[in-house]
DNA sequence: ACCTGAACACCGTTCAAGT
DNA sequence: ACCTGAACACCGTTCAAGT
C-alpha cells in the first residue's frame, strides 16, 4: 500500500463517440480539469465516501471504477484486493479518534479515550462491519491500543491483571458502540418489526414476567433487546457510561469479586 | 416465513441425457431417496450448515440451489431473501442458549445466562455478522431478552435504571462475544501482520510507553489490541468474567459514581 | 399451488495488450 | 511502469412457462 511518487497533470483521453454530458457549473469554454494521477491515498478516501454513504455493500469496485474515472486493474494495483480497502478506510476512520494527554489522571484519561472512540464509532457506523470481521493491525489501531495500556498502567495495573482489565474495556467500548448502531431500516420493516415486538410483549404471561411488564415504556422505548430495537430507537444516551462505570470502578477497585 | 403443510413423497423427475454418479454407498439395485419437499426449515438449516462451515459468505443460493436439489425461485417463495435467511439462522442459533429457572438467585442466574450467551456465539462465530449488521426480532432473541430483564428485576431494578443496566450487559456480553472471536486467517498473512505487531511495538519510545513494554509478553500474546492480534492469539480465558465482575458489582451497588 | 429453466443486472478479480 | 478493455467465473433475484 505505498504511494507511488506520481504526480502528473495530463488529461485522460477520450472517445469522440460518446457524447459528454455539459457541465452548466463553468463557463462554456472550461476543459475538463485535468485528473490527478491514481494514488493510493485518493482510493481510499472514494472508498470511505462511497462506505459513509451507502454502508458497507455499497463499495463496489466497478463505482470506484467510475469514481475515479480509472479502470479496476489501475486500482488493484494498488490495494491488493476489497478487503483491504475496507481495512483501509477502519484505519482513517480510527486515526480521526483523538487522544488524551498523557499528563491527565488515569480515570479522567480513561473516560475522554472511551468517548471519542465511542464517538468515532458513532459517526462512522459504516466501519463496524470491517471492525468484527477482519483483523487489524493497522498505524491507527496500535496506537490507540498502546495509549489505552499506558492509561492503564498509570493505573497501577501490570501484566496478565493489565490484559484482562485491557480486553474488558475494549470488549465493552467496542461492542457496546458496534451494537447500538444499527443501518438504517426500510420504515415499512421497521414498523412491522415494531409490531411484532408489541404483540410479543403483550401477550406475555404476567406471573412469569412482571418486570417486563412493570418496565415496559423503558423496555420498549430504550432497550437493545436482543438488538431487538435498537434500528428504531436507539439506546439511551446514558446507558454507554453505565457500563463505562461499571468497567472504571473495576480498575479502581481491582480484586476478584462478584464470581 | 410459514411452514407449508406439505409433506409428499414424490421424486424429483430428471432427464435422461445426464449420467448421474454411480452410488457405492447403497446396493446396486437401490433407487434414489425420494427428496421430502422443500419446507423453510429444511432451507434454514441447509443455510446455517453452509455458513457453519464457510462463514457468512460461503453462503450462496446458488450453493442452496445445489445443496437442496431445487431451483432458486423455490428458495424465494419461502424466505423473501438472503438477509431474512440469514436472520433465521442467527433465531435458530440463539434459541440454542439456555436459561437458568427463574428461581435462581438474580446475580447467579446472570452469570450463568451470560457465559451461556458467550459460549453460543463462541460455537457460532460465523453469524457476528449477521448480529451487527441486522435488527432482530425474533422468538430467541426476545426470549433472552425477556428472560435478563426479569433477572434484572429480581435484582430490584426497574423503569430507565433497569434500561441502562439492561443495555449495559448486553452491550458487553455481546459485545465482546462478538469482538473476541475472529475467522481464521490465512497463515502467511497472519505471520505476516505478526511481524508487524512485533516491529510496532519494539520500535515504541521506552519513555513514552513504559507500560507497554513492561507488559510486553501479556500485550502481545493476550489482548485483543484494537483486535489487532485477536485472530491470531485471541483473549485470555479470564477477560470476559473480569468484564462480567465489574458489570455485575455494578447492578449490586448500584447509585452513579466514577464519573 | 408449486416448481423449473433461463434470463437480468450485477459482482470481484485477472490477463493480454497497449503506451 | 502504468494503464485500458475485455474477459472469466461468479453473484441475488425475477419471470415466463410448465405441471
Amino acid at each position: 500500500m505505498a504511494v507511488g511518487p506520481d504526480e502528473d497533470t495530463r488529461a485522460r483521453s477520450g472517445g469522440d463517440e460518446v457524447e459528454a454530458p455539459v457541465r452548466t457549473d463553468a463557463p462554456w469554454f472550461a476543459r475538463p480539469e485535468p485528473k490527478p494521477l491514481l494514488r493510493t491515498e485518493r482510493i481510499v478516501e472514494a472508498a470511505h465516501a462511497l462506505v459513509h454513504a451507502g454502508g458497507r455493500d455499497a463499495l463496489s469496485i466497478r463505482d470506484l471504477e467510475r469514481v475515479l474515472g480509472v479502470g479496476a486493474s489501475a486500482i488493484y494495483r494498488r490495494v491488493g484486493n476489497k478487503d483491504q480497502l475496507l481495512i483501509a478506510v477502519t484505519d482513517l476512520v480510527l486515526s480521526q479518534a483523538e487522544l488524551p494527554p498523557q499528563t491527565m489522571p488515569w480515570n479522567d484519561a480513561l473516560w475522554q479515550l472511551s468517548l471519542a472512540l465511542h464517538h468515532a464509532l458513532k459517526e462512522h457506523p459504516h466501519v463496524h462491519p470491517i471492525l468484527d470481521s477482519h483483523v487489524l493491525a493497522t498505524p491507527a489501531t496500535a496506537r490507540l491500543a498502546c495509549c489505552a495500556i499506558e492509561i492503564l498502567g498509570r493505573a497501577g495495573l501490570k501484566g496478565d491483571e493489565l490484559g484482562d482489565a485491557y480486553n474488558g474495556w475494549i470488549g465493552y467500548v467496542l461492542g457496546f458502540s458496534i451494537i447500538e448502531n444499527l443501518p438504517a431500516q426500510p420504515v415499512d420493516e421497521r414498523d412491522e418489526m415494531r409490531r411484532w415486538i408489541h404483540a410479543y410483549v403483550d401477550r406475555l404471561d404476567a406471573d412469569a414476567f412482571p418486570s417486563v411488564l412493570a418496565s415496559r415504556a423503558s423496555v420498549l422505548n430504550t432497550t437493545f433487546g436482543l438488538r431487538w430495537d435498537a434500528g428504531i430507537f436507539g439506546a439511551r444516551g446514558g446507558s454507554f457510561r453505565w457500563g463505562l462505570t461499571a468497567v472504571i470502578d473495576r480498575i479502581a477497585n481491582r480484586g476478584p469479586r462478584a464470581g
